[in-house]
DNA sequence: ATCTTTAGGATTGTCGACAATCTTTATTTA
DNA sequence: TAAATAAAGATTGTCGACAATCCTAAAGAT
């Protein structure tokens, strides 16, 4: 009688979804001229729903417009890099404070599974791939449904997930601290158990920023590589 | 030779300004449905760049899409009002911080006249209108343009900045409290003088918190005192 | 009388074609 | 030879029409 309890996806909708991903992963490049007569026909339809998809992805700062020029992919900086986890570690911080007050008994004890899977996976992969990726944000992304906060969920979840997600792909954005990232995150559910917001807030903005000054000293490091060469 | 020296707008894009601020200042009232067909002959456009611009709309959390059955223009309601005031506090408290340490002499000295200049409007109409809508806007914007943190102005500045107005005008969120306010703003300016990011984040944490407070306390006598009139 | 069914109308989704603008390339000129 | 100009090609922006879906209301059945 319909197709799948959700709601009936439009065109455009489905094509976004699959341009996003294809963003995302890389597969089209950063600065990538995007035509709108060859996507179309790549996804089989006409520019009508592809323009729409476009203006979707213009709103999730996956793309840039100029009239009358083009679309583009838009590259990835290490300046913007370094904003967004300012943003994450505002916003973050915020979630947890309130998934402190709001979130149920039940969440945390599925918060605490889920870091014990976290903790097998590294044991098996020393410490690598999986838990740097989707796990990660897995985590991150329970505590703000936990803050119970629409509005919240909604600009991390829906807004900023996709570019953060494409520079964890394409500047391998890997903790490379991974059995570190595990501890914070249990003193995070330690505080968020009892109740804590305050603390729980704290620990989750000093666990973002330095998650961010690592980034920052990497990036410092390259810069000063780039330097002695060209001294 | 050219139209104004910045980019050649397109349809879409002007329509879509115009219909933004419809919504914002209630000329399209929240809840009501969109007729494509009826908007479309209302500006003057096809379609395709008003489907385009409702996309744009859609992101920008000003209207809700089903699919197949229709936009309608978002409800006002006073959760996701208070729900705002947490994000406002988390990323603004943040842009304060940054603020503190980016923002230049000039810039801050500008910002004392502005503050001097509301002052001046508070005093003429006695706290009221000017300074409650757009003026405060005001103060908060050039802090988050401080910052010197481009996505942290993208999300104050675009995303969240036309529902904020939308409130303001038509919850008539008006902070009733002006003269109070504007002692906390010059609180803020002077620890961003002092070059001290700590102390400028906790102020305007507080600044923002105690808005929001304020308004969950009106909204909670709104309910005792329907409560009392079906008691 | 109320609920179900079905047909009609209206609205949304999609498409192909035309118009306007930009980019590129070839030509001309200093 | 290099810069300026002009024409051709391609791309984006816009439109009107058709197809698919939904909402409404009238007719029929229980």
């Amino acid at each position: 009688m319909s197709d799948i309890p959700g709601v009936p996806r439009t065109l455009a909708d489905k094509v976004c979804e699959q341009i996003i991903k294809a963003i995302v992963i890389g597969d089209i490049p950063p600065g990538q001229k995007i035509s709108e007569p060859e996507l179309a026909r790549i996804y089989g339809i006409s520019r009508g729903p592809l323009r729409e998809a476009m203006r979707r992805l213009e709103g999730l700062r996956l793309i840039e417009r100029k009239p009358h020029v083009g679309a583009r992919v838009i590259k990835l900086s290490a300046k913007e890099l370094v904003e967004i986890y300012r943003v994450r570690e505002a916003l973050e911080g915020m979630a947890c404070r309130m998934a402190a007050e709001f979130m149920t008994d039940a969440e945390i004890a599925n918060l605490r599974v889920l870091l014990d899977e976290h903790e097998l996976s590294i044991e098996e992969l020393e410490g690598r791939s999986y838990f740097q990726k989707e796990g990660d944000l897995d985590f991150h992304y329970r505590i703000v449904q936990g803050s119970k906060n629409a509005t919240l969920l909604e600009l991390l979840g829906s807004d900023l997930y996709h570019v953060v997600r494409m520079y964890r792909y394409q500047f391998s954005v890997s903790s490379s601290r991974p059995i570190r990232a595990l501890k914070e995150h249990r003193q995070i559910v330690d505080a968020i158990e009892a109740r804590d917001p305050e603390l729980a807030e704290m620990l989750m903005r000093r666990h973002i920023s330095a998650a961010r000054k690592n980034i920052e000293e990497k990036l410092n490091i390259a810069i000063d590589l780039k330097g002695e060469k060209h001294g």
